[in-house]
DNA sequence: ACAAGTATACTGACTAATCAGTATGTATCA
DNA sequence: TGATACATACTGATTAGTCAGTATACTTGT
């Protein structure tokens, strides 16, 4: 299936609003992303918002995609495949595109508790949690759920920790070492539970 | 000295702007909030740009000193010390005001790294982690340095986590375990250590 | 003690720009 | 010929920031 214009017009609305933000992006900065007219936006949604809902489900499933790929890619063991995830983690990080997790971004943007991406983002989380545990199970640690609940904390504060002191000009310079502090902290709690 | 105008004006401005978002609030939601008119305002601050940046050097201090107070009311020991910063997180997470960390929030909204609310959000963790590398060092831990920045991980992991998943209606519940599951995991790294 | 001056606050209407969303008409391609 | 995309210009609302004129209260000089 080529990819449609609808799929064009989702992916440079993801692109723009993950870079910009949410408010600070207009519907003419989608537009100019993707070469895309106003009407055809319309034509596909009846909203700014429903266009935000539509490229923050995208971005979930590239973003998960990619993670589990390289893991799948980059990891044998079942240890080696937790660990795996805070490498990916450091990768992005360091990438040149990294404007923090997009979630995390639609969570301080969105002051509505219950609004569609305070929700989604929530998703997204519980999502990344789940596939934590599936690793943990893998592992056959003794408390897979509680282990992936941890391990999400410390990917969290990472990715925070990278977007907030990593990425300013003095003191900041290395986002990748949150990533490897995390992995470290993880790497106690798998082997010593 | 009694508060003068000026103070109610970043006090209204920083409730507005931590409840809403920076992008969300309007000038004439500041001036609801704290019965100021629209000139008083430009009479103090040359731009809103100038009023976020006020608004968020006052949280900082605000932050910073209930922290600071908490521990010193709440703990004896110098490791009594440092788990009691995750205490305090714990009881700012369930109170009702919780909105996440404004300077996360401000990471999140601001996209441009050299801009102010950015260069203050990554000073505020800066000064997180100063207060606690000294509180490693009066423990007598062996690399304060290492283990402050670890715990400001866990903490940012933490207020995500309270943040965007804690606060949804289904599945979230509870904000508080983040702190907990935290802090467990702080207990190890300083025990160990 | 009193008048003038000064600083700070207020109200309310105004501007210029920007934004989401709409309407109209044309080109392309099956 | 009919659906889909295009370009452009519009509406109406909201926004940051400005301006004019007024009220209040504290100094200061005489």
């Amino acid at each position: 299936m080529p990819p449609s214009r609808r799929d064009d017009l989702i992916d440079a609305a993801m692109r723009v609003f993950y870079r910009r933000g949410f408010h600070a992006s207009s519907l003419d900065d989608i537009q100019k992303e993707g070469g895309i007219s106003r009407m055809t936006l319309y034509n596909h949604f009846k909203s700014k918002d429903e266009l935000v809902i539509a490229a923050m489900r995208r971005r979930d499933e590239i973003f998960r995609n990619k993670l589990m790929q390289f893991v799948d890619a980059k990891a044998k063991t079942p240890r080696e495949r937790i660990l795996a995830v805070f490498d990916f983690h450091e990768d992005w990080f360091t990438g040149n595109e990294f404007c923090g997790c997009m979630f995390i971004n639609a969570s301080a943007e969105f002051s509505e508790a219950d609004s569609a991406p305070r929700r989604l983002s929530a998703e997204h989380k519980q999502e990344i949690v789940r596939y934590l545990r599936e690793q943990c199970e893998a592992a056959g640690l003794s408390n897979p759920g509680d282990v992936a609940e941890q391990l999400n904390i410390l990917l969290e504060g990472a990715i925070v920790t990278a977007r907030v002191v990593g990425q300013v000009a003095e003191g900041g310079k290395d986002p990748g070492i949150a990533a490897r502090r995390a992995k470290q902290m993880a790497t106690r709690i798998i082997d010593v539970k």
